[in-house]
DNA sequence: TGTACATCAGTGAACGCGCGTTCACTGATGTAC
DNA sequence: TGTACATCAGTGAACGCGCGTTCACTGATGTAC
């Protein structure tokens, strides 16, 4: 069957907004192309009139979350950018969320690093030194990242859900407490 | 073939130890239990032998790379701790480093976070909280453990080794420069 | 001391399963005449 | 306007493979007599 002009384009695009969903949510390695398709309503044959493997699928896949994820926090400020990275939301839903919590392990562990994550992480890190004020803003910006990655990860791998919150909220205070003004938060 | 007494014991041992350096290193899916037994010159249908299944052998690796990873750490200055974990030995051994930054976050993507890793960062955080001074050291060092798990999984995670220094490097010298004093260091 | 038997860590074939990938095919639509 | 043909996104069976797990078996050693 032959469908309208732009019918491929948008199954294209259903499979990295959905591959994007499951790679984060579950993980690259347990994600089986076969149910990806099939939530999409296709079975998995087609999937090669699309991509040229799955690598290349997890590498469209991880740049689509980047730029979603760019484009959600251009706007705001550094406390708001903490606020929301450290948010109950954005643990509950590691599927619509940053993708180096989820899956930079396993890309590192796959031994085929991309590009793509040292663009994510070059990205982010101009993001919050531009809401930064000190001399040292570039080097602050790195403890400040890294800190909220980590404390993202660990407050989704901890089964006791006090820790979790601790975890969470006390490295958001602090990061705002001690990265930006009264004023500006 | 009947063995001596602890010969059974001693096999144990060894299929955690090589276990607990495989999930670290590769990922726990990633690693086969065929593999596994293969490298220590065993057959895998003896596995269940030793084990009720994977995942019971997860969960015990998991705890012996924590008791490993404390025992190692316990005589050392917070300053030591810091640096030795933001290293670039650590960074380029996985398999004997914290387990954190290589399988927590596939751990909760399993659905079945385990217990361990919660007592492994309650652990980690009295450590760190006893090698500081201020009056909110308990906050302080949930800030110091996220940072520390973040950057170095994100320092493993990049292509570029210019960028991956900077991670590493300069996490490793904020830390240490706002959390201990020049003369205990 | 010598022999018969019990033990059980480890063997290796087999199980069903889901994986990524390939490929001959389908059939609705667009194009050519 | 009506008919013949080309296109090609999507179908679904099949491929080899490695996975976790099961199980009947082996055979060196310890124990019982």
């Amino acid at each position: 069957m032959r469908y309208s002009e732009d019918h491929k384009a948008q199954t294209h695009q259903r499979i990295i907004e959905e591959a994007a969903r499951l790679f984060r949510r579950d993980g690259v390695g347990a994600t089986g192309l076969q149910p990806l398709m099939k939530t999409l309503g296709l079975t998995h044959g087609g999937f090669y009139a699309h991509f040229k493997s799955k690598d290349e699928l997890v590498e469209t896949a991880l740049r689509h979350s980047a730029e979603q994820l760019a484009a959600a926090s251009s706007e705001l400020s550094l406390a708001g950018l903490i606020k929301g990275y450290l948010s109950s939301a954005h643990r509950a839903n590691p599927g619509e969320g940053c993708p180096l919590p989820t899956i930079s392990a396993e890309l590192g562990q796959r031994g085929a690093p991309s590009m793509t994550t040292d663009e994510l992480i070059r990205d982010r890190l101009s993001t919050i030194e531009a809401g930064l004020h000190g001399e040292r803003a570039d080097e602050q910006s790195v403890l400040i990242l890294s800190a909220m990655v980590g404390a993202l990860l660990l407050s989704r791998s901890v089964s006791d859900p006090e820790l979790s919150d601790r975890l969470l909220k006390t490295t958001r205070r602090l990061l705002i407490e001690q990265n930006t003004s009264p004023n500006t938060a």
